[in-house]
DNA sequence: GTTAGTGCAAACCTTTTGCACCAGG
DNA sequence: CCTGGTGCAAAAGGTTTGCACTAAC
């Protein structure tokens, strides 16, 4: 069956774009990754593994696939990255030393509306950015 | 008197850096910021203002003096853009309209604590970023 | 066949760097 | 003097764009 295929075709459908090769290679590329990825790598990876893909091609699929909501973006060292996101209320804790993002789903639902609201502000997008150190980077700066 | 200038004298001293005539200028024009400013948009005001200043020359200082702290840093439509920053611990909620940034100290100290724990980070940074719509530009964009 | 997608190369923009000059102690 | 700061111009990324070609319905 190609079900994973299919699920990438059905991901732009869904998202309003027409699901032709290149993107449903962009996006599955991005499903086999835990942290954000820039263009550049990405185009190095699909080019390498026998997909021949211009650099335009990677950059406007990149930012139409953000712009539909399915990856967030992230900048580090000056380069943008993306990574597919999930829906719905998170927090993101990003680690300065390896890149990775984890996406964090708080009970207390309450805490965001509060400090919002303390500081007239509309919060209207909960992928709020925590920055630190992962755990295993930790334990691997202690070392 | 002269307590601006000797203010921000001061800063750089205590920031391990010679109080030169570019660098106190530089600090006294962000001094003057309520927004994060991008290097090119200080350069224009300082030479406007009668103060030659070379690109690199602000370049150099805003880096230096994020380095050493005294600036955070914040990267919108692609430029880094430099804010004064006030100490200890608090959250950043950036307006995605215009460009605000509100320092917003939290009496909940336990919160930022909670999510890290539960996400197996060393949050060290407390300058968590929320972003969202501030007030005045919320009730702009309703109107 | 018509419309959207793609590749290439050039352009763009922000930022960094090399090097000669200048300033301040 | 001598060291660090500065300016200029060039280079270095990363990203966007114009245009001709291709592919999919």
């Amino acid at each position: 069956m190609t079900s994973a295929l299919d699920e990438t075709t059905a991901q732009l459908r869904a998202a309003g774009l027409s699901p032709t090769r290149r993107r449903r290679l962009v996006l599955e590329a991005l499903d086999r990754r835990p942290r954000p990825v820039g263009a550049h790598e990405l185009y190095v990876e699909l080019t390498q593994q026998g997909t021949p893909v211009g650099m335009s091609t990677v950059y406007r699929t990149l930012t139409a696939l953000a712009a539909k909501g399915l990856l967030h973006v992230f900048v580090r060292d000056g380069e943008t990255h993306y990574r597919l996101c999930a829906a719905g209320r998170h927090y993101h804790l990003v680690c300065r030393r390896c890149g990775l993002v984890v996406e964090h789903v708080d009970e207390d639902e309450g805490w965001l509306k509060r400090i919002a609201r303390e500081a007239d502000f509309e919060a209207d997008s909960p992928e709020t950015e925590i920055h630190g150190v992962c755990g295993p980077c930790h334990r691997a700066l202690k070392s």
